[in-house]
DNA sequence: GTGAAAGCGCTAACAG
DNA sequence: CTGTTAGCGCTTTCAC
């Protein structure tokens, strides 16, 4: 049997009112007793019962984190950054992989609830309405990591796609290029669907033509990148520079443009998104923005363990800042 | 106030042990009152509480998992492994990424025994000799993932570093290559060590010569790789191929010998070992030995909950097999 | 300063 | 088939 705080109590001759409170760091205890019963817990390798504790205070100390797939290079930094924040304030974190699984995402969900975690951070695959719908209306705490805000309702971190967009596409267009061609993300996703508005944008405005057979519908998968890419070599009127959704599409990208005998950047300019690890690592070095990761996951967590907390009502819906990457897939078109 | 199973009992017009039994699914409940209470539970929204039933079952169904650092590209994988293990069969697990620190890891094996996990998942940075020892003691089982069999009392999963060093090696010496250099881990780990000891053993059972020259410990960072191929190249007896002890310093290497004007594979042949994700995705596509990721963790997992359940008393040492994934980073010495 | 007692929400004998 | 009862290990009034 594992030691109780009654086998504490018992050894040290006091009630367990007076071990729980040495326990808490409650004041109103004599000092002396408080010294043996300290002694007495680290002799018997006490270890006090979280989940009993858990019961009478009702709260676990635990948060849920739900990502679509802890293996896709962007998810992995952002756990670090909630698991990093969640422990310093003293919260672990129930780690939930959904597959990029509707389904699974509300079982997830039903899990956590389960378990009693104090609040979760999502990471929804696509913008379920519904689920969100349901989840605002949960007491428990939820910040959802987004490309977009998608409730009023739900404290959200993300980025402004719109924007990130724009900033790539105009980089291209400041280097003298006025053929660029986009393959989209998955255009169910609102990330892929504002990155594609952006483009538009920013094409628009610098007055240069928006070619259709320029822009083709990816899945933010490295293959899919190199299928569409493929495909728009094979026109006659190619663009000069491509932006790609992804740093993942834009390694696909990488591969047709090698496959059909052209250079990166002298015969086609490359800029990605996400600036993920890989893409400082591959020659030559991926143009990109830069999605903030492991903050993304900081912010995430700390909002919620505010909002856990109670130290805030009102929802917040923060914007991080992204930023233009250079390397060496883009350079002036001569 | 959140609903239990008392108002639901109340609701029904039975007690709650009637409803604990439809709950679990017990036998002995009537057809007729099975179905009200389940229509009861249904529009009363009902959650059961899993810390409650934790505290009264001794049994939480989470467990932990471990990790050095989430965001190191060998993890994600495996922490998906053993997510996808443990969720399949009913357990949770909570992460803890210790930042590759050694007082992290008791705090975080302290964590868990405090949430009462069921058991823990666990990568050690170094082998913890103590902490290993003291694992042992406990009641709560333990599954090792490690680079060796530190404890005979703790089962583990993991691969033949010797022989794969062996068989990189190999690789090498049949294509040709007498002169082989090798950039270790940090030696201050098993695996390090064994790639080491398994290259000077393919080195010397070929009849070739160990220059201690071409032989650098780096520190599993690209930045080592880099380093240390750079000391190499710049000696006058050069060798005609590397072994790095893991990919990112591979990847390290192939900026070196770039930088020095050479070209891989027609200068230098680079093998790696892990065969992360990048490792296909650069250019050329670097040899190196598969270390299955994804099984490893959904093995360490389903021995976990084996044990766990009861299942078995007596210890595994999995030995995981490696294979050899041949890119286009070597070729035949002409 | 300290302790007795109630109770968090649930399960599991045991009795009927 | 169903209910009564006694905990699981802890915190927290409330009294002394």
């Amino acid at each position: 049997m594992r030691v109780t705080i009654k086998d504490i109590a018992k050894e040290a001759g006091v009630s367990v009112t007076t071990v729980s409170r040495v326990l808490n760091d409650k004041p109103d205890v004599n000092i002396e007793t408080k010294k043996k019963i300290k002694k007495i817990i680290d002799k018997m390798g006490y270890n006090p019962n979280g989940v009993a504790r858990g019961l009478v205070l009702n709260k676990t100390n635990t948060i849920g984190l739900i990502v679509p797939d802890i293996s896709n290079p962007f998810f992995p930094e952002v756990a670090r950054g909630v698991e990093h924040t969640a422990k310093r304030q003293g919260y672990s974190v129930i780690l939930c992989d959904t597959d990029n699984n509707r389904d699974e995402e509300r079982q997830a969900i039903n899990l956590l609830r389960n378990k009693r975690v104090d609040g979760i951070v999502i990471f929804l695959s696509l913008s379920d309405k519904e689920l969100l719908k349901e989840l605002e209306q949960r007491i428990l705490p939820v910040v959802q990591i987004a490309d977009n805000i998608s409730s009023y309702k739900i404290s959200s971190v993300s980025i402004d796609n719109i924007k990130s967009a724009i900033t790539a596409t105009e980089h291209l267009i400041q280097l003298g290029h006025k053929k660029i061609g986009h393959i989209t993300g998955d255009l169910k996703t609102s990330s892929a669907k504002n990155r594609l508005l952006g483009f538009k944008r920013a094409i628009l405005s610098a007055d240069l033509r928006y070619n259709e057979k320029w822009v083709l519908e990816g899945d933010y998968s490295r293959e899919s990148g190199f299928k569409q890419m493929f495909k728009i070599l094979s026109l006659d009127d190619k663009p000069t520079s491509i932006f790609t959704s992804n740093d993942l599409m834009a390694l696909g990208a990488y591969e047709a443009i090698l496959d059909n005998g052209l250079n990166i950047p002298e015969d086609i300019s490359v800029i990605g998104h996400d600036n993920i690890d890989i893409s400082k690592l591959i020659r030559p070095g991926l143009t990109t923005i830069h999605q903030p990761k492991y903050s993304t996951g900081e912010l995430a967590a700390q909002i919620l363990i505010n909002e856990i907390k109670g130290k805030t009502n009102k929802k917040e819906a923060k914007i991080l800042d992204t930023r233009l990457v250079i390397r060496n897939s883009t350079r002036k078109l001569i």
